[in-house]
DNA sequence: AATGCGATTCTCT
DNA sequence: GAGAATCGCATTT
């Protein structure tokens, strides 16, 4: 098991979108750990990028955490119901973040499924298993991501991504990124990532 | 398979 | 007060 240190996430978010494809995100809760490997991430970068909560350098009470140092979640409510998880990326005042849209349960399967439906993960249908992890507000509530994990540290010791040991091959497809409509022409940037063939991903 | 819609509340102007 | 980096369910094709 490899953690991730500082320096891997001081990367421009585009490239380390697709770094974090096959990465595992683990989370540590009463002890136990969840972990879901990470299989469809969208890249923003607010100083280009209309699609981006922090566009042209805008600063608010919700967009600050991503303006200081990377390797910090970025949490946000949206649409009034759901937690929608980034990861920041790039330097000091420079507002990227990566989505984190889907992600494969590995462990803790039988947490997750509590979180998300109260429900035990053997009586789930097939399509629930699916639907544990597919979005990203999905992954938030199996994960218990709330606003609380705003702004935590993932280089920390109960929330964290980590190298697998072993990981089969994998190709990435990209393309445009999802419910961006509003953002112009940001809205054709393939800036989308996904493992091809990944049950999981999103659809 | 594709399309449409309601839920629900935070965030920003 | 408007709109949102979504989801689940209903309806139509």
């Amino acid at each position: 098991m490899h953690k991730l240190d500082r320096n891997f996430y001081k990367s421009d978010a585009i490239l380390l979108s697709k770094d974090l494809l096959g990465k595992c995100i683990a989370r540590k809760i009463n002890g136990e750990l969840l972990i879901g490997r990470i299989v469809e991430v969208e890249a923003y970068k607010g100083l280009i990028d209309k699609a981006a909560h922090s566009y042209g350098g805008k600063i608010t009470e919700r967009t600050k955490i991503m303006y200081g140092e990377a390797g910090y979640a970025y949490v946000y409510m949206i649409y009034g119901m759901y937690y929608c998880l980034n990861v920041v990326a790039s330097e000091v005042n420079v507002p990227e973040a990566i989505l984190i849209r889907a992600v494969e349960p590995l462990q803790g399967m039988e947490t997750m499924s509590m979180f998300r439906y109260n429900k035990h993960y053997d009586e789930l249908k097939k399509r629930e298993k699916i639907n544990l992890t597919s979005g990203p507000g999905k992954l938030c509530k199996a994960f218990n991501i709330t606003k609380k994990e705003n702004g935590y540290d993932l280089c920390s010791e109960d929330f964290y991504i980590f190298t697998p040991e072993s990981s089969d091959n994998f190709n990435i497809k990209e393309s445009k990124r999802i419910n961006i409509d509003y953002a112009e022409e940001a809205k054709d940037f393939l800036w989308r990532f996904y493992i091809e063939g990944n049950p999981y991903v999103s659809k």
